[in-house]
DNA sequence: TTTAATTAAGACTTTTTTATCTTAAATAAG
DNA sequence: CTTATTTAAGATAAAAAAGTCTTAATTAAA
């Protein structure tokens, strides 16, 4: 959000700034940030002047994809009771509240970019930190 | 949903028996189930015959309530970013859908109840463990 | 070509959560 | 009244998650 909320999409950032900007710790920053450049997201370069940014465009990545990667592929795929091979055959009690309540929530997820996001924040002075 | 299933709302049912029956270990659901007996979901009996039971009739109890028993009373109060003092006032980027998804949510765990869930494992043979 | 700046990767530490164990208290039955 | 059975509560232990640190690799600029 930090990132596309800059706008710029040619440069780098680097991380030391994100992080003190965020006000979030530069080593776990790093750590966050590497699964998304890992998974084809953002692009990073080392040395002066690197940094990451976006290799996707951000009008292409939505919420859904950050949180399936930062969550865990499966994040969607759980069932509420924790029961294994839960499904149509053999359903939990639960099942199908839990089915159609995460189904609002990918297509929720799904239908919101990070282009969005970032010229929300952007326009509306709308901040990422505490204070 | 053990409980509620046995659909036999006077008598106790022992934690030690209901551990064996889902397969889960007797001393983690004898804490698990301390919280519901505290806020007067359940009451318990000690000694022989002992057990727990309903205290609140399982119609007037919803799943909304166990969630926020179980998970904490601020379990849907949360931002989605962490921040402090996100609301209307001061939002972070998601905040507008963060709380749509919320409210989604505790609308339909509030309009589900234990009973309904009972009724539905006991007639339709659910099942509420593993095999 | 050397140096400073920067991310990557993995080891390590701390914190939090989850799970278990022990002892105490209560209760029904003999 | 004593004993066996059962939950309650708190202490302890184990596992998982979160966070930090160190070293390596890369890159741009002097």
């Amino acid at each position: 959000m930090y990132l596309v909320s800059k706008r710029e999409k040619q440069r780098y950032f680097s991380i030391r700034e994100m992080s003190e900007t965020l006000d979030i710790s530069f080593h776990f920053l790093t750590k966050a940030l590497q699964p998304l450049t890992q998974k084809g997201i953002l692009v990073s370069s080392r040395g002066p002047a690197g940094g990451v940014s976006f290799l996707k465009a951000p009008e292409e990545v939505t919420l859904m994809e950050i949180i399936l990667i930062l969550e865990g592929e499966d994040f969607f795929n759980s069932c509420m009771l924790g029961l294994d091979g839960c499904g149509l055959q053999r359903p939990c009690p639960v099942h199908g509240v839990w089915m159609d309540i995460k189904s609002i929530l990918m297509k929720e997820f799904s239908s919101i970019s990070l282009a969005m996001i970032g010229d929300k924040t952007f326009t509306q002075h709308l901040r990422l930190m505490n204070v």
